[in-house]
DNA sequence: AGAAAACACGAACGTTCGTGCTTTTTTCGC
DNA sequence: GCGAAAAAAGCACGAACGTTCGTGTTTTCT
């Protein structure tokens, strides 16, 4: 179930699988689950594609994998640190700030901006594995703001989502890191609604 | 330079270009640029590919001859309708609303939330173009809020945007309608931002 | 150390991609 | 309605896609 980095103790296989996943989730990052493609992925990582694709079995797979260890990583980055938080108010301006840092940790941008974009209009498991992951994080968001008495838990997790989401898109397309102070500056006044 | 929909006095090559950037636009809110494939746009047109083809001589002729009508068809959409509204708080108030219902013109959802995730890390003529299409927008609605007395124009457009993109981002995965509640809410707090 | 299992490789497959040519059909001004 | 010009189709190409298969090469376990 871990997925860690090197991991000595890990079999040699699994060592390869954890690195392939590692490179798979900056470049669907950039180029979508779609621009993830096999053979530019082996070419990467210098293997050939038949000996990267025998671990996985398929393309979906692959791109399943990935999701996982993009949500891994996410867990490990965002979510881990905020839990020396405690809950409610202090927690939810944890995972905030580290929502809003945790954007530089994938090399193409938000890996769940890139990648929910692109698979919402194509059903399948792949689309359902992005949207859960993505519900999985809403519902602790507004888990969150309900502890901390927010009168509505679920317009306010989706006000910092959409607000952190847009940094994202808009540095991405613009590069102009003043978009950063304008999130910090909304997440403060959502920070003010806060009751306590 | 009028890309109208089916008009008589067109020629033949005129009104089957028009034809096909309207599915085109359609198509790629979906799939993406990448996904506008010209082989299954030609068979949903029933055409050959190549007849298709002949029309922009390249692949990324016909995603920048897209991204232009899908501007276009904002701008009718979007930007003209408000217009009839004063400059400022009006029109302002205006374009948010248009913005937010403009949301349903693509069957994909918003074209330019699926294409600029997917291009903001492909350099070249097709991401510059969304680039500039997306600063034109934000650069209006930065004007408007200027003329509207905002004290701080770039943040109060940065919000609008992040608002509406968010509410088609998680509509579009979650496929529940209470996001716009949210994005109307957020939005009418924006707009008791407004002085006078 | 040797047997068994896991891993990686190269070649080839059928498809689809974008693109170039040539030919046929359609449109449109006279 | 004829003839030039424009538009669409037909056909073929090289490359890249995901995938399969047979065969070596390491690991791993006893």
């Amino acid at each position: 179930m871990a997925t860690a980095t090197r991991d000595a103790s890990a079999s040699k296989g699994e060592q390869t699988r954890a690195a392939i996943l590692e490179r798979a989730v900056d470049l669907a990052s950039a180029e979508g689950l779609e621009g993830l493609t096999i053979g530019r992925l082996a070419a990467e990582l210098r293997m050939s594609k038949s000996g990267l694709f025998a671990h996985f079995g398929s393309k979906q797979e692959l791109q399943l994998a990935t999701i996982e260890a993009a949500a891994e990583r996410f867990r490990v980055a965002v979510i881990e640190p905020a839990l020396e938080a405690p809950d409610g108010a202090p927690r939810l301006r944890a995972l905030g700030e580290r929502y809003l840092e945790h954007l530089d940790l994938y090399s193409g941008g938000c890996f769940w901006g890139a990648t929910s974009a692109e698979y919402d209009d194509r059903p399948g498991p792949v689309r359902d594995a992005v949207a859960g992951a993505l519900d999985a994080w809403l519902g602790e968001l507004e888990r969150q703001a309900r502890i901390a008495g927010v009168e509505q838990p679920e317009r306010f997790a989706f006000e910092l989502y959409a607000v952190i989401m847009g940094a994202n898109a808009r540095y991405r397309l613009s590069g102009d890191p003043k978009v950063f102070e304008y999130a910090r500056s909304a997440l403060a006044r959502l920070d003010a609604e806060l009751p306590e």
